[in-house]
DNA sequence: TGAAGTATCCGAAACGTTTCCGGTAACGGC
DNA sequence: GCCGTTACCGGAAACGTTTCGGATACTTCA
């Protein structure tokens, strides 16, 4: 049996609740019987039942990671391991612990969101890739439990989020290639139900507004933010518009998989059309041509979230909704027209 | 206040044990009165409280991660990311929460590892990232809590590992260079404290061997893993050797890091000289040239370390060390001479 | 000398479960 | 009518902590 602080009150010839006072640094217990106290707990290598401990006080330094986008299809894109890394690193400057929870299996997808929580204590939580038709959504909005989203700004109480500024982004990539003389610019979006969807269109049509450029539906088109959803969206637009000179692209996975299907049909990029990305993920330095593409400081966002969550667990006070800046990076994928 | 099992018992006009028994399923509870408990707990929302529950039974049922490729510096190749997702998936579908362990900030780095797995109260650990001079192994080996290592194989009770068969994949790219006509092959390993540089190199030794080429010490470098230290190596052995034509690379972000040094002094890949990777990381797919190396089954090393830990935390019999294949994947970087 | 203050400690309850041990009632067989 | 069996249920202890409300003894000051 792993000691108990039982074990060291009998040790020490004093009671648990003075073991107990010693171990938590109160004030009211002497110099000498704390040092005695400390010294057996060594001896014996207690460390403490977390468990127990949780049971009194309602706090267990742990915080909850809802993240869809810890899954095998989501490696190459690895935005939500930058975001984790980023958290995880704060929570443990900060002496929280993370815990996954798992949406994925259907015994969990069945519970509500508040009772995984529950059960778990969490003392907050972290989610992101949460589409805003998921029904967890509502339920997160309900419950009271502190929680900070990632890219989706929800004015609740308790909720804060964090999200890159997303307008802003989509609008420095559509007046790069505007600047560079391209008049026909084509924008694959991700879907409908992401919150950063919305915000790209707007800095997409933003742009296009202040240079004069009309705004043309279909040169819209949904890529799913998969490799694939830009590989299909990007031959589909370039045959049934072949005027189009540029396209900018809400991520980088689908402007890999752009660059893929326009090649596919005789196009070379940045040759025949430019692209702009989304994101810089890792591969996009390294791709053939380099993607031009819009920074996210993925790390920051996680880091920042953790930060932001346990401020609001300590009674600290937060502003709710940070957007960090984005940033053109300027690589291979794009051709300055004369 | 959220509900508890007394609330329940109040409400459902039965004591606190009879609730506990037909929440758990036990048979000596009157149908009646089960549904009765059951469709109270359901309205009340009830649900339990792990703490407590844990204090008496004494399972979490969640699995501690030790990872140390959760870092700011690896999400390049993010090979821990891939292992995360395995790992991740079967948890969940066996019903366990995984949490991370925060080993990077000094104060948890002074704990002793069992005292970490204790507090936390998780049933096992999952190690991975570890370098064989870590004090923490030592520990690991001594403490009693059943751990599955990540390509580490330690012949202990408790312990479990998983690699990949690092000497076939290493013998695999070797011979694929030996095969393509090059008979003088430099590698870049790791490092000497990482188990599968051991491994990988006495794979490249073995198929020198096998092969009638003789084994020359001073086409041996180490990278240290990163992409800095594979481009400095390669120009450090191809500036120091330039009779060497082929490079195999223990790693694929310092094959990258290899093709770079070698463009930076005027040698191509594959052109001048050829280069097999190790890993097959997501970029190497779309570097230029597109990199031929050796395949790892990340995902798969995760969700197997997950399955063997609570295979062995529910008392089922397992073989204590899975290797799981190595194969070469073919692409750009290696030259067939004539 | 006595009262008030201070430093140090302790007993017991509480947190929300599970589980051991036992009890009651009904029922069937002899 | 008695006994053994079965089906169902409850009391209370236990898990390892923290914390509330004192209690004791020693010091200090008038």
């Amino acid at each position: 049996m792993t000691p108990t602080i039982k074990d060291i009150a009998k040790a020490a010839e004093v009671s648990v609740t003075t073991v107990s006072r010693a171990l938590n640094g109160y004030t009211d217990v002497n110099e000498e019987t704390k040092k005695k106290i400390l010294r057996i707990a060594d001896e014996l290598k207690y460390s403490p039942n977390i468990a127990a401990r949780s049971l009194i006080v309602k706090k267990t330094k742990t915080l909850g990671l809802l993240l869809s986008g810890i899954t095998r299809s989501s490696i190459k894109d690895n935005i939500a391991f930058e975001i984790l890394c980023g958290m995880n690193d704060r929570s443990g400057e900060l002496d929280y612990d993370l815990v996954l929870f798992n949406t994925t299996s259907q015994k969990q997808r069945m519970k509500s969101y508040k009772s995984l929580c529950l059960e778990r204590g969490v003392d907050g939580v972290i989610i992101m890739g949460i589409r805003l038709d998921d029904p967890y959504l509502q339920e997160i909005v309900q419950s009271s439990i502190p929680c900070v989203l990632i890219d989706i700004p929800l004015a609740e109480k308790n909720v804060g989020s964090v999200s890159t500024d997303n307008v802003s982004g989509a609008y420095q990539a559509t007046e790069h290639l505007i600047r560079g003389g391209h008049k026909h610019i084509g924008f694959i979006n991700g879907h409908a139900q992401a919150y950063v969807s919305i915000k790209r269109l707007e800095g997409y049509r933003l742009a296009l507004l202040d240079h004069d450029i009309e705004y043309r539906e279909e040169f819209i088109a949904d890529g799913s933010f998969s490799e694939n959803g830009g590989y299909e969206s990007a031959i589909m637009l370039a045959t049934k518009h072949p005027e189009i000179t540029a396209l900018f692209c809400a991520s980088d996975l689908m402007a890999i998989g752009a660059i893929q299907g326009l090649k596919n049909i005789g196009k070379t990029v940045p040759e025949n059309v430019s692209i702009v990305g989304f994101d810089n993920i890792a591969i996009s330095g390294y791709c053939s041509p380099t993607l031009t593409t819009i920074h996210q400081n993925k790390y920051d966002m996680g880091y920042r979230a953790a930060q932001m969550l346990v401020d609001m667990l300590e009674g600290r006070q937060v502003h709710p909704h940070l957007t960090l800046p984005a940033e053109l990076v300027e690589r291979q994928s794009v051709r300055i027209l004369s």
